[in-house]
DNA sequence: CTCCTGCGCT
């Protein structure tokens, strides 16, 4: 069976059909060859062909093909072989193999590499642009520089390597490409239209629209406007520096509309927030390559719009397109934003079998992301701990796999385990140690990473530090500390940051508190509902049903809704959606509702009391109970129950934080039905297994 | 032989 035959599993998100039984996963190919076969037949060669074999030659045009093909990593196995061999590498090897470096970023070996041409002797221009890039596109730019420097000859593609060098650079150092541009002008240097597009590169951070026109003017001078390689670059910086219009106008004013320049519209488009008009221009277009579909499926990704995502991905495998990489990170993007952990573990699969995981840390990312976010925290540390390379974002995800999942230790452990490597921690490591503490109930621990990280790492904590640290206190009941943090700290709070004490005064029945807050809150942001909803919690906990009335009275006239509770239940790669309330538009919701009716008194019978504190409305106590018994992930469970047979897990994913009386109840059913019960929610992961939860009742 | 625009992880 080939590669071509495997379908993606027809999991259908919102929406209750049928999956069919011939688009079922297949069993999969078996790994990519790792080993170039070209070698074993070159070694194999009769002792007439030796001296061919011998001819580094030979090799060298081995290796080329490998680059030609993507295949950087065979080109540096056939440079270990070739040496295995006894063979010397050549002027003409170094070159190649450095250039392979360069894209897999391989700084360790790019370093050997530099020590061989020094013991070898070979310092010819070609040697030096090429250990140059190396340097530069791995983020050395300091060393490229200095190698820069001491060349005693320079060609346009060294001073293009420089320029690019700096171009591509995140540290600030964009401005200095154009100086370096400048510099290679008034000493006579022409350039060629490679400068322009590497230079171009720099345009939308940094540099912005002025300099943008000035790079324009003199693609202009030297006569590089009809080059569409420099016309794209032109495209693509005034989009990314916000002249959209001027964009635009090069574009149409371009007699064949290139995929490349699209591309870039299309980008822009989505960055935008038009999503109308990237598709209708995605349509229009004749060629499409992989970036376009890539464009469009990151689109969708980034609206929320998983369905669409899988359905671009199907019609572009349809078309021919081969996904690479970057197709494999938005699909396991969109596997999260789901929770679907099947799909998932098919996307991994997937590009397992077509060689897109590889060694490529952006992909091992997304899916240690992926397993996290899908309740698989096992699998996310598995994939984690096969990384070779983890930069900061790799420790980053797995920091905040553990915080979801209330393991808390662990994430503290791996951030020490993180320093002791020499990887610097950013801002988002915070948040996910914080996150960690504050759902394993760390709280000293907590406010002593929040204090470390401005003093020992110069993180200044932004508004989403304060509201994990409001948070972290006010669970804890630490109401007027928290209070304190916010009244002493440098930037203005947002109302998500007084909702985060508004949700402790309403844990602490603060009622005081809570009406200073909610007033601060409505100022900030009126047509919030949850906040509405949580202070008429506060009153009907109380039995201040006047006051509730007012509240919800004032939550109309600000035309406000409450986001209603939705949990997602997939079975049989269907995807069922439940709203809170009784079941009315699912094939089956009669007998879910006698389902739920039965577990309820099942667990009365263990001990279970209805929370009947949390429903709004003044109603008689009966009444109160039904209104929880059909919050939507106990109505999901009990169809879970029903669909599956004894012992299956369960996994429910929610829009909203799971409630106090959904909690207790979720315990007792996992224990008297003998079930493992995974819920992730708006906050975090709960798994609940006889009567237990793992989140220890911190969430 | 070396520099080549567009799409990616919290």
């Amino acid at each position: 069976m080939g590669i071509a035959e495997i379908l993606l599993p027809r999991i259908i998100l919102y929406n209750s059909s049928v999956l069919s039984s011939s688009d079922r996963r297949k069993p999969l190919p078996t790994k990519v060859l790792q080993k170039c076969p070209q070698i074993s037949a070159d070694s194999k060669v009769s002792a007439r062909n030796v001296e061919v074999s011998k001819n580094p030659y030979t090799w060298n045009s081995n290796i080329r093909t490998r680059i030609e093909n993507n295949q950087h990593e065979e080109a540096l196995g056939l440079y270990l072989s070739m040496v295995k061999e006894n063979i010397t590498p050549d002027e003409f090897t170094f070159p190649l193999v450095i250039k392979a470096c360069s894209v897999l970023k391989k700084i360790k070996e790019g370093k050997q590499f530099h020590t061989h041409v020094l013991k070898y002797g070979f310092h010819d221009v070609f040697v030096q642009n090429a250990l140059l890039y190396m340097y530069a596109s791995c983020g050395f730019v300091e060393i490229a520089r200095k190698l820069f420097d001491e060349m005693n000859e320079r060609t346009i593609v060294s001073w293009n390597s420089m320029i690019a060098g700096y171009a591509k650079s995140t540290s600030g150092l964009e401005l200095e490409a154009v100086v370096l541009y400048v510099c290679m002008l008034n000493r006579g240097v022409c350039p060629d239209a490679f400068s322009f597009t590497v230079l171009l590169r720099a345009c939308g951070s940094v540099l912005a629209v002025k300099e943008a026109i000035q790079i324009h003017s003199n693609v202009i001078k030297f006569g590089f406007e009809s080059n569409t390689l420099v016309n794209n670059g032109l495209i693509d910086a005034y989009l990314k520096c916000g002249l959209v219009d001027a964009a635009f106008l090069l574009y149409d004013r371009t007699n064949e509309p290139d995929t490349v320049s699209c591309n870039a519209l299309i980008t822009s488009l989505i960055r935008q927030g038009d999503l109308d008009s990237a598709e209708t221009l995605f349509r229009k277009m004749e060629v499409r390559n992989v970036v376009s579909w890539n464009a469009m499926i990151s689109g969708y990704v980034q609206n929320g719009l998983c369905n669409e995502a899988l359905d671009a991905f199907r019609r572009m495998k349809l078309e021919g397109i081969k996904p690479n990489s970057i197709t494999i990170v938005c699909l396991l993007s969109a596997c999260s934003l789901a929770g679907s952990l099947s799909l998932g573990k098919w996307v991994h699969l997937y590009s397992d079998s077509q060689g897109l995981v590889g060694s490529n840390q952006i992909v091992k990312s997304a899916l240690v992301n992926m397993y996290s976010k899908c309740g698989d925290i096992k699998s996310a540390q598995q994939v984690f701990k096969t990384m070779v390379k983890k930069d900061v974002v790799s420790w980053d995800v797995m920091i905040e796999g553990l915080a979801l999942h209330g393991k808390g230790e662990e994430a503290l452990e791996l951030f020490h385990e993180m320093l002791a490597e020499g990887v610097k921690p950013d801002e988002l490591t915070f948040i996910g140690l914080l996150n960690a503490c504050r759902h394993g109930g760390l709280v000293e621990e907590g406010l002593k990473q929040f204090r470390r990280m401005s003093v020992e790492f110069g993180i200044e904590p932004n508004l989403e530090h304060y509201t994990c640290v409001v948070d972290l206190l006010g669970r804890s009941g630490q109401l007027n500390d928290a209070l304190k943090i916010i009244e002493e700290m440098p930037i203005a709070p947002d109302a998500v940051l007084w909702s985060a004490l508004l949700g402790a005064c309403r844990m602490h029945n603060d009622v005081l508190l809570a009406e200073s807050v909610v007033d601060r809150i409505i100022a900030l942001d009126p047509k919030c509902s949850s906040n509405y909803v949580i202070m008429s919690n506060i009153y009907a906990a109380r039995n201040q049903w006047e006051e509730v009335t007012t509240v919800r009275r004032k939550m109309k006239s600000m035309d406000t809704e409450k986001e209603p509770g939705c949990s997602l239940i997939e079975i049989g790669g269907v995807v069922n959606e439940f709203f809170a309330g009784v079941p009315s538009d699912h094939p089956c919701c009669k007998e879910v509702s006698d389902k739920l009716e039965e577990l309820m008194i099942r667990i009365k019978a263990n001990g279970y009391i209805p929370d009947t504190d949390l429903v709004l409305r003044n109603i008689q106590q009966e009444e109160k109970e039904r209104d929880l018994y059909f919050h939507s992930e106990k109505v999901a469970v009990a169809f879970g129950i029903m669909k599956t047979p004894p012992g299956t897990q369960i996994r429910i994913v929610k829009n909203l934080r799971i409630c106090k009386d959904c909690h207790s109840a979720m315990k007792l059913i996992a224990k008297v039905e003998k079930r493992e019960i995974i819920i992730r929610d708006r906050s975090r992961f709960h798994h609940f297994s006889d009567g237990q939860c793992s989140c220890r009742n911190f969430w």
